[in-house]
DNA sequence: CTTATTGCAAAGCGTTTGCAAGCAC
DNA sequence: GTGCTTGCAAACGCTTTGCAATAAG
């Protein structure tokens, strides 16, 4: 059984803007409670729309100077981006993991394995490098699109 | 021993342009060499200069335009990017490998661990996912950049 | 010659910033 | 009140695109 000690991600969140000197304005316990609710992976525009269709409009400029601060505190961090635009996904109290992204329709299969994360470890001590974070994102189909057996791109 | 198989990277990319209709233009061919020659990671930017900088000035556009060609014909392809600008590397007769980068000195150590690579197939099995490419890289510290033993971040 | 390619300058798009007004503490 | 925040609009930096001139096959 796990014990996820759970100082409320929310006291988390005050706690750092109290540190920094910060306010918990209403525009950040808006962000907040919707991080808190999303599904887990989000771009500026899908939090904006979704904000303004629930009657919170904020203009961009406070969602991009706000998410930084979600970023530092340990709530969200930025995912692997190709090309585009930023996008983010909800870390805190969840499990680290690791993604499979579907090219045809853009699922996002979030997977860990404990086998890969000491290979990694192994990696890192072979080379003398200390790891601060690590991003493995696997690009390709998933089962429903690719649904013969097979078949290859 | 290994033999690379090499029909050379050249005659891999004037195939690529004949069998899409495309021209092997002196551009083209500029980047090419340039590619071949350059230590393996680039942005554009540094392309350009050290293409101008032998005399050589390409405009931004046709910089844009061209790279996409590499990456299609395999002799190229996009890294990983957190932020900012796009970057690439030469992979057309490179082993596949992945990445530690120092967050402080922007080091790039390339590392290929067999055991890594049968691991992600197998999660890939696992989700029945048909994988195209992967991308992992481990950020954090070089040991040139953290000498001191047992540091952490 | 015909079609692809290049450069230029303008447009696009995500993101950042200066500034004056507004809110948190 | 004092200082951090917000919205607005302008600025930015990277990348893309329309167009007329040019080079490739």
């Amino acid at each position: 059984m796990k014990i996820t000690l759970t100082m409320d991600q929310s006291e988390h969140f005050r706690d750092y803007l109290r540190r920094n000197g910060l306010a918990f304005t209403t525009s950040r316990r808006t962000i907040l409670t919707w991080i808190t609710e999303a599904t887990g992976h989000f771009d500026t525009e899908e939090l904006r729309e979704s904000l303004a269709r629930h009657g919170r409009k904020l203009s961009p400029a406070t969602i991009y100077r706000t998410l930084p601060l979600f970023v530092r505190s340990g709530i969200i961090k930025e995912t692997i981006r190709t090309g585009d635009k930023a996008r983010y996904e909800h870390v805190y109290g969840h499990e680290h993991h690791d993604h499979l992204e579907c090219l045809r329709c853009g699922r996002i299969i979030e997977f860990m394995d404990p086998g890969l994360e000491r290979l990694q470890e192994k990696v890192c001590r072979k080379h003398r490098f200390t790891p601060v974070e690590h991003r493995l994102a696997i690009r390709g189909y998933c089962s429903r699109c690719m649904p013969r057996k097979g078949r290859r791109g």
